[in-house]
DNA sequence: AGGCAGGCTTTTA
DNA sequence: TAAAAGCCTGCC
């Protein structure tokens, strides 16, 4: 189907952005895209068109939602003062187009106890090992194999030899442990939909291997609580430089997470900025 | 109690 | 060789 959309929406900007792990690009305009049971072809036609390989029905039911279009980040972008916040505004401009996806909170949790002390293709590399192992397999529209994200029962099944395969070094035990932990139903992802950001920080913290960085990571991407703000070694920086008095949380909120989006995509990109 | 140094698997640049 | 969307452990 055709779709037009006004609103800020960049592919290459959002995969860059360091939030989704199993983006494919497969030609200049066109990415291919898992996400939970589906897979989408979407293309960049340009003039604000994209083209997306699937009916009306899967668009409104899945795809939609996915990519957070009932959000108005043009709007949200106006909170930012260039007077005030020159740095944010500068980031913001470069970087419009970025969105916060509504990805799946398990497969979130996973992906960013693996994302720990490594880089954004050493990430894809692991997660798509775990998919190819343990995933179910399915076929795309163009008749290509891909597989769904493993479940919580297939890692937690798993021996230990074929998931030390899957790359993961010292982290392959806290991703065992999340996983049993899910399992078990001694956490219950879905519950933390509704509670409050500090209550899912706390709850996710005590889970083995998960700090405040990838715990605000998780309810950032997972759970698109869009005021969690992940402090990485690059936000770091950035406060440091240049917020020294302070970086002004309350007066973002409850926009803080997508607003470290546009920090975290802008230094990375600008790291002399 | 709370803070901090050291270690950790593997990949990437 | 160092750094990478960090966290755990042990020591003070």
């Amino acid at each position: 189907m055709l779709l037009h959309l006004s609103d800020d929406f960049n592919l290459e900007k959002i995969k860059d952005s360091g939030q989704c792990f199993r983006w494919e690009k497969t030609d200049d305009h066109t990415y291919r895209i898992v996400h939970e049971n589906s897979c989408l072809y979407i293309s960049d036609l340009g003039n604000d068109q994209y083209d997306l390989d699937c009916t009306e029905t899967e668009f409104y039911s899945v795809w939609e939602n996915y990519f957070d279009l009932h959000e108005n980040y043009q709007n949200i972008r106006k909170k930012i003062n260039p007077e005030t916040d020159s740095f944010l505004w500068t980031a913001s401009e470069s970087q419009k187009g970025i969105r916060i996806l509504r990805q799946n909170p398990w497969e979130m949790l996973i992906t960013f106890i693996i994302s720990q002390n490594r880089n954004i293709p050493a990430i894809q590399k692991s997660v798509k090992l775990l998919s190819e192992t343990y995933g179910t397999p399915a076929q795309d529209s163009r008749g290509l194999k891909y597989f769904i994200f493993p479940s919580p029962e297939a890692i937690a099944l798993s021996d230990e030899e074929s998931l030390n395969q899957c790359r993961l070094g010292y982290r392959a035990k806290y991703v065992r442990s999340a996983a049993e932990a899910v399992y078990s139903q001694k956490i219950d992802l879905d519950s933390l939909y509704q509670k409050k950001e500090q209550e899912v920080i706390k709850e996710l913290t005590k889970l083995y291997g998960i700090g405040p960085k990838v715990a605000n990571c998780i309810s950032l991407f997972g759970l698109h609580h869009t005021d969690a703000f992940p402090k990485d070694v690059w936000i770091n920086r950035i406060l440091e430089k240049k917020y020294p008095d302070g970086y002004p949380f309350s007066q973002y909120s409850p926009y803080n997470g997508i607003f470290q989006q546009y920090l975290f995509a802008y230094y990375r990109s600008h790291p002399d900025a």
